[in-house]
Parts: structure tokens; C-alpha cells; sequence
DNA sequence: TGTTTTGTTCATTTTTTATTGAACTAACCG
DNA sequence: CGGTTAGTTCAATAAAAAATGAACAAAACA
């Protein structure tokens, strides 16, 4: 049987009436006030600027905009968001930090709060996402000066090249220590 | 039969015997150096990292790893890349300040080279990709803000719901602060 | 001026990425 | 235990993003 018309789950702090709800591929997300609408759409954008899928916005967002933490069966109704993307979305968010298990007395689902510490959010994601990339950079750059004395090139194009190369490992330099100068700043 | 053996190029600089030549879908790549291959690779990887399609990583890779400006045709044969592909890609680049028009004497086509200084390659991107966003955002703070109001709820979740709503106005204040000071960092 | 060369635009196609949902495992409950 | 609920995995599907190429414009040439 596919999900006959869904109860309201009894946990949930009662949705507004005036809501619209957002609406999805698979099914009807349950309404959410405003003020819970627009947090969301705010994660949704920064999440696409991180470059992560929306869904994770999603989900981030509804934690945050909810007072009392929030169950996967609650996630899944109000956001209207597959088992799937449900489940990948909190287990991105676990590994970066960026929301923890919460426990609920008398109730042996897992719930979810998220992490509200810039400092940690953003720390978490640089060592998760960007510092990988800056190792493998590291392995890359090392083949290239290798490269470079391979290329036959008059003196002068050669020097141009040398140049450009030193330029770029310059960057990386810099790069690695802005990082943690950044999370410093946001503590 | 599939793209015949193209001509040589004339005026590019000649590509080393050993290279395979990258393969796209519309045509075959004039091959590069290593050294070649390996920047365009790199700036690949840190294009995909800021969310900017590949081939823009590709065109200022390339430009990146020659030494003379090369011409919008010499970037379509040694990439592969479609017209369309290279005049985008360079309309963005330019847009950003990555690259600029160099003067080739003798040769009316357009001709470019990268722009090497990280202070303005980061300074151009955060002030096109990164301010509009903030920008964005201080529209969508102001109107959660009036949301909260109408948020009927208990004392105690109201509370708590305008603690997060400040929490995320300071994170957004902290953004606009770290972000100047990141490219004075870099100078 | 006509013609060729250079570059742009944008609807279509391809590729990539995200989401779904059904089959599965694990934990809980009676 | 057997049955129900909770959550994971992953192949299939849908949506989003990027690349293509043909039609077009603008400049250079002769």
C-alpha cells in the first residue's frame, strides 16, 4: 500500500494554518510557518554555494528553524524528501558536524539538532571538504616541478613557465594558511 | 567516419612529440606538454571547487601554463572545446578580472593572458560570485525577521527560535567582515 | 562594396548530479 | 522468537548544469 493519507505526526509543534507547503516530485512536504520556510531557503542557498546538494540545506535548515530537535520521520514529512535522501543528507551533515543526535526521553528513534557554532560548522567543512583537496594539490604540484624540467622550451618561455609555477605553489602556500586564520577569526 | 586528422595549428607554439592529447566529445584536443596538462588539470579541480563549470578551468589552466597570450582559436583546438564553450568561458573569466585582452601585434584577433595576482583573482570573485549572495541574504534576513513576530508559540520555543535567528544575523555579520580581510591577507 | 574572418547567442543535446524507491539489515517490542 | 518499526544501500530515474553547433552579427579585409 502506498502511504495512505499520511496522520500528522503527533510530536510535531502544530503547523500554522496559513501555510502553503512545499511541494515535491514524490510527495507534499507538510507546511511549515514562515519564519521556518525562510531559514530553509537560506540554507538551501548557502548549501548551493558549497557546492552540496539542496537536500542538505534542507535538512540543516529545518533543524535549525525547530525549537525541539527533530526525528528522521519528522525530517522526512516536512520537507516531503525521500527515505534516501533523508538518510544520506543526515549522514553528510553527521561527518561534517554540521548536526549531532540529540536524545529524546521515551522515544528510541534517533533525533537530530544542529550544530550552531560557526566556528565548528565552518571548521568542520574546511577539514572535510577543503583540506583533502589541498593534500592532493600538494601530490599534484610535485609532479609538475617534476614536469617542468622536462620541457624543452627556449630560455626565455622556459623562465616565463619557472615563473608561473613558483606563482602557483605560492598560492597553495597561502591558501593553507589562510585556512585556519579563517576559523580563528569566527571563534 | 569521425573528425579526420585536423591540420596543425601554425601559429601555436609546437606541442611536444609525446603528448596523447586530451579527447572531448565534439573533437580531439591539439595535445599539450605534461607540464601543460598538469596545470590545466589543476585549475580543473579548483574551478569545480568554486562551482564554476570545467572548461572555465580549462581555458584559464591553458592560459595559465603559456608562456605568449593565445588567441580565442589557439584555446578551441588545443582544449577541444566548442565555440561556444571558449567565448563563455572567456566572457567569465574576463568578467572576474582571471584574464585580460593582451595586444598581439601583427594578428587583430583577441588574444588573452591570465591575470597572476591572487589578490585580484580571489578580490574579482568574491565581489562577483560571493557579494551578490551577501547581498541577497540581508534581504532575506530583514524579512525573517518580521516572520518571527508573527510566530505564535510558547514562550519557551519563541525563545529559543530568536536566539537562532540571531545567531544566524551574527554568522551573517561575521561573513561580511572575514571576507575583506581575507583578500588584504592574500595581498 | 562584397567577402572572409572572428566572435556571440541561444535552442538543443549531452553529461553530471541529485533524488527516488524498493529491497535489504538491524534494532525494538510484545 | 515473529512481527513491526527504523534506517541503509544502491540501481534506476529525474532534474540541473554544461557543452555543442548552427544561425547570426560585427569587424577586418581587399
Amino acid at each position: 500500500m502506498p502511504p495512505p493519507a499520511l496522520a500528522l505526526p503527533v510530536a510535531l509543534p502544530p503547523a500554522p494554518a496559513g501555510g502553503v507547503g512545499r511541494v515535491r516530485r514524490g510527495g507534499v512536504a507538510v507546511p511549515g510557518d514562515g519564519f521556518e520556510d525562510g531559514v530553509v531557503e537560506i540554507f538551501v542557498r548557502l548549501a548551493r554555494a558549497a557546492g552540496l546538494p539542496k537536500s542538505y540545506g534542507e535538512i540543516y535548515g529545518l533543524l535549525f528553524a525547530s525549537a525541539p530537535p527533530l526525528s528522521f520521520a519528522d525530517i522526512q514529512l516536512r520537507l516531503g524528501l525521500s527515505k534516501g535522501s533523508v538518510s544520506q543528507g543526515i549522514r553528510a551533515l553527521r561527518a561534517v558536524g554540521a548536526i549531532r543526535r540529540a536524545k529524546m526521553p521515551g522515544d528510541s528513534r534517533d533525533h537530530f539538532e544542529p550544530e550552531t557554532e560557526l566556528r565548528k560548522l565552518v571548521g568542520g567543512f574546511l577539514q572535510e571538504s577543503i583540506q583533502p583537496q589541498l593534500d592532493d594539490s600538494d601530490r599534484r604540484l610535485a609532479a609538475l616541478r617534476a614536469q617542468l624540467d622536462g620541457v624543452g622550451a627556449a630560455p626565455a618561455r622556459r623562465k616565463i613557465l619557472q615563473a608561473r609555477f613558483d606563482k602557483l605553489a605560492r598560492w597553495h602556500r597561502q591558501g593553507r594558511a589562510v585556512l585556519p586564520w579563517i576559523t580563528k577569526f569566527l571563534g
